[in-house]
DNA sequence: GATGAATGAGGGTTCATTCAT
DNA sequence: AATGAATGAACCCTCATTCAT
């Protein structure tokens, strides 16, 4: 992991904007810029306003432009990161190789929590990057990127699964469908339920009420999908 | 239904604005503004611009303003409107007495399409007003009143369903449970995949091929979760 | 000449820019505007602040754009707005049926003088937009008609002289080349050397040297290349 | 001429601005600087970014105001650096000690040719010096020292001339006059007429075209001014 | 000398909102 | 009721200039 930073530099640098001025900043400044941005978009594309966003990272206006040429390409850049973010905090993480599926999902589950705790802002950035009604604006191929990422580690999972756990009488595959839809549904749900920026021990008591509730689920379902023991 | 309007009125008002002047416009160019600004605010809160709208609306900047006082309250009566469509035209017209659940949720569906087929705009605009990431905007509880309206449906539907219905060894609520989220998780999949603004046949035939492959999911999820027969 | 208003608009527009709501303008604040930005455009279109024109002809920034939309199609509509002027007041009332070409630069000048007493910027502005630095700038051809305009007018000039009149021995095209050359070299050394701005009892004086100066170089002239009576 | 460079560095700082950082750099880098200046000027004072210019010429954005002080500066330097070079390339090499005028008239077209082949950007740079209409920007008297060698020139030109090569009839005073302006006249309209930044064997064309038309207005002039010989 | 990150006033432009008519 | 000209604060962005290294 010597190389950690460089090859994150290389990652987000890749597919055409030029950040190499900002990234070889200092890490400290950097963390305020990016902190400061995410927290403004938050609010939208359109709505964030790059004084916001000086004001709150303690920077000159002309400081944020030296490194991002355009409130677009700050943009693209916040989003990027928050994707490069996620891949390295939570895709990358994740034992694909498990036989049963709902071990898979508590996992993952588990993992999400610590990242949510961990970068908490990045995680609603990017459920807002998702929905951002300025289509223009998700030109970056980065969140699609992202969205390949989450199916191929889908997709992995799935295959690895152990199908002979499954009832007789009930199409493995089929199920897996269903069951990856209800997961869908409830991560929507709690998403829309969830006053984001919350932030230190109330998260975490938040995140845990979540997970025991869906353990409760985890264990119906296995009821219901696989063979009594 | 005399007094069809009127009610409409009366819950459109009720909880603080006054759009009187505007409910008391002769239809035609009520339905040009409400058309214009539904279009607009497609875009997003902030992205949407009055000029835009009163362009397609044919009428005068002074007029809207004297309508609706502000953008923000034009924009909080178009969600009570499309709340109120919603409910007249979709949430009363579901019969919540029906013994297996999957026969309503095949019911809603049908009657989703119809009213997606009918006020194209109404459904995206409130999809959008549901992610519209301004916060500050969704002061008025019109969406939140559709969540409950919506929860209190199936929370009937499911009051009605005949749970003997389900295989034994499936705890009935917790499966209900999973089936909601599931079709949740089916509804949002779609929604994100679909891309909004077509019209006529090509929506008809798009919309078919959904119901097609939910009659599939409907099929499989009988098998798991019900007795055979 | 009732319409004398309405066909300027007409030439004004004719090109594309919309020009509309400002040419229906009242014509005081009109004038204050076209003033003000003619001034302020002496300095050349990049240095030229809308603040400043602004706060000249006392209105507010946004009303400026409401009527030019950018800065440049402001520029451009000072240019064909000067251009307009340099025909109706100078060009269309030259008699240009003189047999003594001398006696028809004489008499150009003499209106030029009216002209420049009467609208001393336009002449100004319009020598600025000649030598305007930024050439993305003169992308419409109002300056380009002008041009063409004061070669006809030449032509015509020259069309109607009496070549009889030069001295035998000489070529009177050739001479007329030379007679062109000669006034015009003579103008620009004079624009050169006048420091614009100059308005009132000076500015009158100032010219009435000048035209003292050219009556001297015409007789000259006329000795050089006509025969001696 | 050892000294060359050191009477150079006197001239151009004579007047006020302390050049001597520059001035004193190696050869090299000096050019590199001022080619990039030069061409970049050539958009008009206020378009000229620095950030051009530093790229241009490959230093920091520091060094140049290091040796400048302010863009204002720099520009001063640019014209006087421009019009030192027309002073020795053009205006010293002149040999005024001729009696036809039309002969001097003819070689000092013959040294400008080959100074703009020279140095062409020079010559496109002090032609747009002149006319920058940023006035507050010419303050540097180096265009007005040019303007009066010029001057002093012409008029060491017309005493050398041999006033009895002309017609009688004709006041010699008023026809060098004349000539004087013809001349002028016909340089402005060239200049007008010719897009700049043409090099190499077009620009070579371009000139001997000029002044193969500029030899017929010559002999025209000899016929309509001279004797018969 | 040499660098380029950092500054911030000023630039052109937008747009919700007001108001005289 | 209806208009649209008028406003001005806020927006994104530029760029000559400074300064710590």
């Amino acid at each position: 992991m010597i190389d950690n930073e460089n090859s994150e530099c290389e990652r987000i640098e890749a597919e055409g904007g030029d950040y190499h001025k900002f990234l070889t900043l200092d890490e400290e400044k950097r963390g305020r810029i990016i902190n400061a941005s995410m927290k403004e978009f938050l609010s939208g594309y359109k709505k964030a306003s790059t004084d916001n966003i000086v004001r709150e990272a303690a920077i000159s206006k002309g400081l944020l432009f030296h490194y991002f040429g355009t409130k677009e390409k700050l943009y693209d850049f916040m989003v990027r990161y928050a994707v490069e973010t996620m891949r390295k905090e939570y895709i990358d993480l994740i034992n694909v190789r498990q036989r049963d599926i709902f071990d898979s999902i508590w996992q993952t589950s588990l993992l999400k929590r610590d990242l949510c705790m961990k970068f908490p802002s990045v995680f609603d950035f990017l459920t807002g990057a998702y929905v951002e009604a300025d289509h223009e604006i998700n030109a970056g191929g980065a969140l699609k990127d992202l969205q390949s990422m989450h199916a191929n580690l889908v997709a992995e999972i799935f295959a690895h699964a152990d199908l002979s756990l499954f009832r007789d009488g009930i199409d493995p595959k089929a199920a897996i469908k269903i069951i990856g839809l209800t997961f869908a549904g409830y991560a929507n749900a709690k998403i829309a339920e969830t006053p984001s920026g919350k932030t230190g021990e109330t998260a975490r008591e938040n995140y845990d009420i979540y997970l025991e509730e869906l353990k409760e689920i985890l264990d119906t379902m296995r009821a219901c999908f696989y063979k009594q023991q």
